[in-house]
DNA sequence: AAAAAAAGTTCCAAAAAATGGAACTTAAGT
DNA sequence: ACTTAAGTTCCATTTTTTGGAACTTTTTTT
């Protein structure tokens, strides 16, 4: 059994509720003996792993797993991570699944997944549609103010459709009500027979904040399977969210999403 | 020499250029033989401290580090307290904002808050610049006495442009203003056209210590504006200097801050 | 498609580091 | 000042690590 095993348990020994290890936590905690504590900590802080808090016998992680750690989060940007999920979400339903950004009051599609089935959706990237009237666009809006959302258009809007927000107030309270369930719904809005689901998401770190959106015919989604689109795809950028510290995250809410729009 | 300190060796080969390494990377980076470093990456995989991206041969840093790196600021909670005031006056202000660290004779950069003007300072986490020709750095040295000053630097620097200090006369003349001030200040040092204000921090309990820091391009901020940094870092600094009974603070000075260096 | 080059892995005996029990030192509590 | 707890150092034994070379796999070139 190599050290490295030993300092990874060290490591795993941190947690919320541990800064900070001594010799005796080690001895408790990993079973190993005093000796073999005392010396780990001690290399492991010469090598720069862990550094002693003020000069007690405390350790804590050192600067370089800090930065090390936070390098973790741009090695798989945000796109990527999200793009994983909508694939795999993708895969298991077979309906198309994408990964959007907003530039200003658009949405752009940046990777797309092809459903399996005969009757699918086809989303080209690259494609602009205005945020307001999709559901990938709300679920971004819905991570800004309201006062921000007004900003964006000082002008108004035209609704596209029958099913899209016809004013400002109508899309206020679609946002409010994205963020209460935590994921926004589109049905006709951009395409007619066609409903999508979507989640916004952020990284605290760079800014960029994407859309995890599945979209499939209204005709062929029995409401059991809206629901495990939705479970997925909420649970999938949950995780995401809590690894980029994303503090405008909305988390699902089931009790609003038996309801469809 | 344990194996601990060959992964350390690792884990400092990552950088914010640097996202993965391979087998071939660590030879040329470490100048290991190649049978240690193919071994000592899935060594360290197999703990747990690094991941392969997808199925390649490329290695980057584990879930683990990440979390791991993230309790740093915890266990450092002042980091953390220092970190909010300074996002919360980089988001007032608009300009970058971060948190240092020194070791030794560089400073190194924590945590950053990009700023939102389109001219704007990037910072990357990581970076290590000289404690004596920054502002961060002398914020911090500043906590020294001139004698700890003169330790640091047995052989004294070398100054790296023409507004850095050119010696230990120098120095020890901008760290008094620093004390008497209450805030330093550098211009054109680092990089050009761009200024930046910072103000040492301490915690006496941990023997953490930190530099806030507002750095911006000179053009864009007019005499006002600087004053309202000012003002803010310094106000935000002297309420947890309280909180964590930092002996060494140096409270603002307003009558020295009207001069710019 | 074959050949060449590059990248990565496995093997081995020598060299170095880790182990854990006990003795020892330092710090904390009474 | 005494007692106890916490942490460190010592030692011979056991285990891991090392680096060169041979080998396999992958990539690039012809």
């Amino acid at each position: 059994m190599s050290i490295l095993t030993a300092a990874a348990d060290v490591l795993r020994c941190f947690s919320s509720t541990r800064h900070d290890v001594t010799v005796t936590d080690l001895v408790t905690l990993l079973g190993m003996p005093k000796s073999n504590a005392s010396r780990l900590l001690r290399a492991m802080r010469d090598e720069g792993l862990l550094e002693t808090v003020g000069d007690s016998k405390h350790y804590r992680p050192s600067l370089l797993l800090a930065q090390v750690g936070q390098l973790y989060r741009f090695a798989a940007s945000l796109i990527d991570r999200a793009d994983a999920v909508v694939g795999r979400v993708s895969d298991q339903i077979g309906h198309t699944g994408y990964i959007s950004v907003r530039r200003g009051t658009e949405v752009i599609a940046a990777t797309a997944h092809p459903g399996r089935h005969a009757l699918r959706v086809v989303t080209s990237i690259g494609d602009r549609i205005p945020a307001f009237a999709s559901s990938t666009g709300r679920a971004l809006l819905a991570r800004l103010s309201d006062a921000e959302v007004r900003a964006l258009y000082p002008e108004g809007f035209t609704a596209p459709s029958e099913t899209a927000p016809r004013d400002m107030d109508e899309l206020l309270e679609r946002l409010a009500e994205t963020r209460r369930a935590g994921f926004a719904e589109s049905h006709d809005e951009a395409v007619r027979g066609v409903r999508a689901i979507s989640v916004g998401l952020g990284d605290a770190a760079t800014g960029d904040e994407v859309a995890l959106c599945i979209t499939f015919p209204a005709a062929t989604v029995e409401p059991g399977e809206r629901l495990t689109i939705i479970r997925s795809l909420a649970e999938g950028a949950a995780e995401i969210a809590a690894l980029t510290q994303d503090k405008r995250f909305f988390p699902l809410n089931l009790s609003y999403s038996e309801t469809a729009p």
